[in-house]
DNA sequence: ACCTATTTGTCCGTATGTATG
DNA sequence: CCATACATACGGACAAATAGG
């Protein structure tokens, strides 16, 4: 992968390096379920720092484009063919909801049950 | 405004800090239009580091509470609309599709916590 | 118009923790 | 046990936007 990010630039350098993922993802140069370079090896490429880097994949995660896990790393977010896509859209649109009131998980799973057992 | 934040704890300082916000923000303590204290002066009330508080603020932007601006500081964007009845419609949601697909209460507290954790 | 202080934005560096393989 | 890789927190430095005198 042919990465570059211009230092002189007014645009933030995480924006960048997101770009060059979404580029490459764009283009199909990677494709669902690769992996990423770790954040590492892309900052010594790029010679930045490696939280810049961190801070690209994260934002990446947030948008669901890519899995982000320690110890593994980046992988490309699958479409998971399981049916259970649409749960986990539902449990991350409830949590965001929850964090709006501050409700905690504790407060979640005691919503659950009682409509579980309805 | 009495915050609190608990180091020992295993959720991350600048998400109980975003925490906090958003617990004033549902008491109503915090309306819109009102101005967040400077990050500067959280950091030193909870003592935390200034970026910790920083991180939470712009992940409190990233969800649309709050306005963010250099020079000016942060302002309450909305006045929570939604609360605990767009809650409970997001849990009944959820517990249906769980029940399509088999999942159990347990296995929803599972994503729920794993959601909460990032 | 100018200067200064405040406040967020970004980047770098370092250290430690935690999950994975 | 150990190496890898992300997660978080702290600290320092500078830049950019804003507000006020």
């Amino acid at each position: 992968m042919l990465w570059q990010v211009d230092p002189t630039s007014s645009t933030a350098l995480h924006v960048q390096v997101a770009a060059c993922v979404r580029r490459e993802m764009a283009s199909g140069r990677l494709a669902k379920g690769d992996r990423l370079p770790s954040a590492k090896e892309v900052a010594a490429v790029l010679d930045v720092n490696l939280h810049t880097v961190l801070r690209a994949y994260q934002s990446l995660r947030d948008e669901g484009l890519i899995d982000l896990r320690r110890g593994r790393g980046a992988v490309v977010s699958t479409s998971d063919p399981g049916g259970d896509a649409r749960l986990r859209t539902l449990v991350a649109e409830l949590v965001a909801a929850a964090r709006l009131v501050g409700a905690t998980p504790a407060d979640l799973t005691r919503l659950i049950e009682s409509e579980f057992q309805r």
